[in-house]
DNA sequence: TCTGGGGTCCTAACGCAT
DNA sequence: TCTGATGCGTTAGGACCC
C-alpha cells in the first residue's frame, strides 16, 4: 500500500503569519474583536454581516494578547513561532502567559474548524477517495489505485491536494508519503507547515532511526520515559532491541508493536468508516465544588450533562447501554464508575437516573473540579427490538422533581 | 500555577459459567 | 464434591491521540 497523512494547518489570518499564536481557552469579554473594530471605526464599516468575510483586514493590533491571563484553560494549539518560547498544546494558559506574554490568544472556534475540515476532507475524497479521518485536521489516505498516484513517487498527487486545498480554503498542509500509515504520518512532521516529504522503504535507517522514539505515533510520554530509562533514545536505539526483550519489558502486545514499529513494519489498511463506540460530555468548573454545599449547581451541570449526551445520541442516531460518570478531584486523580443496562437507551431521564447511581458510588466528600457523563457500547438506533428505542415525549414527564443527587453523607 | 474536551484502545481484576 | 483450567462480560484505570 501507498499511503499519505496529510495534517491541515488551521490558523487563517495571514496577517498574523509568523507570529506567536496560541488558541485555547473560553471566549473573554475582551476577546470581542467585532466590538472593538466597531468602537475603532464607528463609521459602521464593520458588521456582523461582513465581520466574518474580512477576518483578513483585522489590523494585527486588535487581536487580545495573552499576557495577564487568569483561568483553567490550555492551549488546543499553538503556531511554530509561539512554539519557539517553549509553548505546547494542553499547556495550561497561564503558564504560556508567563513564557511569551505578547503572544496573541485566540479562543477556539469549533465551528468554524468543522466548517473548514469538512471542506478539506471533501477536496481529498474527491481527488483519493480511500481516505481515513483522524480527526479535524488530519487524514490518511490509501492512493495505490488513484490514476497518477506514483508518479515522482506520489509528490505530483501531493502537490495536487495541497493546490486545490489552498485555492479552496486559503489553509496549507503538509504531506507525507511512504510505504505505510505509520512512517507516512512521521513524514508529515519532517517539512512543516505546507511540505511534501516522502519517505521509502530503504530510508528506514537513513531517516527514521535517528528520531526520538516519541515520534512514533503511539509511543507517549510514559513509554517514552521508561524507554530512556533503558537507554533507548532512538528509533535506531529500539530497533536494536531483540523482539523478546521488548516482549519481556513492554508486554506481549506493546512490546511487540514497538518492535515492528521501530522496523517501519505497518500493515493496517486506511479505514473509510468506522462507527463511534462512545459518546460523552464533560465539563471543568471554574472553581471546585462541593457535593454538599453547591448541590444545586452541581445537580444542575449533571442534568444538563446528561441532556447534551442524550441529545447527541439522537441526533447522530445511536443508542447505548453502558451509561458511566467521570469525576475529577480538586487534586487531579480522576475516577469513573459505569453501568450496563440490558436495554439501549438515548433517553436523558434514563440516562441521568442510571449515572446518578453511579454517582452514588464514588466518594463525594472532596471537592470536584470536573464532572462527565458517558454512554458507551452504542448501537445504531432502532438496529435493536423497539421497546429501548422509544423516547418519553417531553408531555409523558412534564417537570420531575429532581431527587436527592449528592447525598450529604 | 498548573493541567480542556472529545475520543479509542488496552490491561487487569473479578464474578460467573463451563 | 472439590479443584483447576478456561473463557467471557463487566468494571476501573490509564496511555495515548487530535
Amino acid at each position: 500500500m501507498d499511503a499519505f497523512y496529510a495534517s491541515c494547518e488551521l490558523l487563517r489570518y495571514p496577517q498574523l503569519k509568523g507570529m506567536p499564536v496560541v488558541i485555547g481557552g473560553g471566549r473573554r469579554k475582551e476577546d470581542d474583536l467585532l466590538g472593538k473594530l466597531q468602537a475603532a471605526y464607528p463609521d459602521g464599516e464593520w458588521t456582523e454581516d461582513n465581520f466574518a468575510e474580512r477576518l483578513d483586514e483585522i489590523p494585527v493590533d486588535f487581536f487580545p494578547r495573552i499576557e495577564g491571563y487568569t483561568g483553567r484553560g490550555v492551549i488546543t494549539t499553538a503556531t511554530y513561532a509561539a512554539r519557539q518560547f517553549g509553548i505546547g498544546s494542553a499547556m495550561g494558559l497561564m503558564k504560556a502567559s508567563k513564557l511569551c506574554p505578547q503572544a496573541i490568544l485566540l479562543p477556539v472556534d469549533f465551528d468554524r474548524y468543522r466548517h473548514f475540515s469538512r471542506t478539506f476532507k471533501a477536496i481529498i475524497t474527491d481527488i483519493a477517495p480511500v481516505m481515513q479521518d483522524r480527526g479535524v485536521d488530519e487524514v490518511y489516505i490509501d492512493f495505490t489505485h488513484v490514476p497518477g498516484g506514483q508518479r515522482e513517487g506520489g509528490r505530483v498527487l501531493a502537490r495536487l491536494i495541497q493546490k486545490s486545498i489552498f485555492d479552496a480554503t486559503g489553509l496549507t498542509c503538509s504531506v507525507g508519503v511512504a510505504p505505510n500509515k505509520l512512517i507516512a504520518k512521521m513524514a508529515s512532521e519532517f517539512n512543516k507547515p505546507n511540505g511534501i516529504s516522502i519517505v521509502r522503504e530503504d530510508d528506514l535507517q537513513t531517516l527514521i532511526w535517528p528520531l526520538a522514539c516519541r515520534k512514533i505515533n503511539g509511543v507517549g510520554p510514559k513509554a517514552d520515559e521508561k524507554l530512556k530509562g533503558f537507554g533507548i533514545h532512538t528509533i535506531g536505539d529500539l530497533a536494536g532491541r531483540e523482539l523478546h526483550w521488548l516482549v519481556e519489558n513492554f508486554g506481549k502486545s506493546y512490546g511487540a508493536w514497538l518492535h515492528e514499529a521501530a522496523w517501519g513494519r505497518d500493515d493496517r489498511p486506511v479505514e473509510t468508516e468506522s462507527e463511534p463506540v462512545s459518546m460523552s460530555r464533560e465539563t471543568t468548573f471554574e472553581r471546585d465544588l462541593h457535593a454538599v454545599r453547591d448541590r444545586e449547581e452541581l445537580g444542575a451541570v449533571f442534568t444538563r450533562l446528561c441532556q447534551q449526551v442524550a441529545a447527541d445520541l439522537q441526533r447522530k442516531g445511536y443508542e447505548g447501554k453502558t451509561i458511566g460518570i467521570k469525576l475529577r478531584y480538586d487534586n487531579f486523580q480522576a475516577v469513573t464508575r459505569d453501568q450496563t443496562l440490558s436495554e439501549y437507551t438515548a433517553d436523558p431521564k434514563q440516562i441521568r437516573q442510571i449515572a446518578g447511581q453511579c454517582l452514588k458510588r464514588v466518594d463525594l466528600s472532596r471537592r470536584l473540579r470536573l464532572l462527565g457523563v458517558r454512554v458507551g457500547s452504542l448501537v445504531k438506533a432502532g438496529t435493536v427490538p423497539a421497546e429501548s428505542a422509544r423516547y418519553p415525549s417531553p408531555q409523558e414527564t412534564p417537570h420531575e422533581q429532581t431527587e436527592l443527587l449528592f447525598p450529604d453523607d
